[in-house]
DNA sequence: GCCTTTGTTCAAAATTCATTGAACAATTGG
DNA sequence: CCAATTGTTCAATGAATTTTGAACAAAGGC
C-alpha cells in the first residue's frame, strides 16, 4: 500500500548525488529541510513544478533513498530519511543542504 | 594554453552533485584524494575507462569546478579543488569522499 | 627529423533523463 | 452516491548524457 523505499545498506552514495544533482530535486529538499524534514504533501512542491513531474521527481528522491513517502487518505506526505542518510554518509546531507541554503542558486552555468 | 576553469563563485551546487553523481566520475575524485588530492596524471585513471571516456568525465568534473587540470608537456595532470570546493561548500567534499571509501559502492541498484 | 607517448576532438550511436498531456485510481466531503 | 481532491501511471517526445572509434595535435626522446 505505501510505496517502496530501498533499505539503509541498499543506498548508494552515486545514486544519492545523482538524485541531489538535479534542480528541481535539489529545491525539494532543500524546502523539506526548510520545513524541518517534513512530513510535507506532494502538493506544497507545486511551487517547483507541474504534478506530473513533481511525482516523477519525489520517485527518483524516495527510490534513491533521500526521502519517504507515507500515505494517508488522498495524500502522500514526504519526509526526509536524514537518520538514515546521515548513518551511511555522515555530514553529506547537512552539507548539501547548507550548500543549497547558503549559496543562491542563480550561477551561470559552465555546460 | 590551459584548460579553462570556472571561479569560485560560478561553482555550483546542482553542477557539483551531478558531477559526483556518475560512478566513473566518482572513483575518479575518491582516487584523487586517496593519492592526496593529487595531482595525478589522467592516465592513471585508465584504470577505470577508456581513454577517450576519461577525457569526457575528466572535462565534466573540470566544468563543473570539481578539478583543476593543468599541461606539463604531454602530459596533465589534475588536482581537486578543494580549498574552493570548502569556500563553497563546506563539508561537502569530505563527506563525499569518507562516503565513497567507506561505503562500497557495490551495492544493489534501486533502478 | 621521426616515432612514441599522452591526451583531445569529432561525429555517430546508444542510452538515459526530463517533461508533457491524457487517462486512471483512491479517498473523502457533501 | 456524486463530485472534487490528490496524486499516479502510461506513452510519447525532446533533450542530455554516455560511450565508442577514428583522426588529430603537441611534446619529448632517440
Amino acid at each position: 500500500m505505501n510505496p517502496q523505499h530501498p533499505d539503509v545498506d541498499q543506498i548508494s552514495l552515486s545514486n544519492v548525488l545523482a538524485a541531489l544533482g538535479d534542480p528541481t530535486r535539489l529545491a525539494i529538499v532543500a524546502e523539506l529541510a526548510r520545513k524541518g524534514d517534513g512530513p510535507v504533501s506532494c502538493s506544497h512542491f507545486l511551487m517547483f513544478t507541474s504534478k506530473t513531474n513533481l511525482s516523477y521527481h519525489l520517485a527518483k528522491l524516495r527510490e534513491a533513498g533521500v526521502t519517504r513517502t507515507e500515505v494517508s487518505g488522498t495524500s502522500r506526505f514526504t519526509t526526509l530519511r536524514r537518520a538514515d542518510l546521515d548513518q551511511r554518509f555522515p555530514d553529506l546531507l547537512a552539507s548539501v543542504i547548507t550548500g543549497a541554503s547558503t549559496a543562491d542558486e542563480s550561477e551561470a552555468q559552465t555546460t
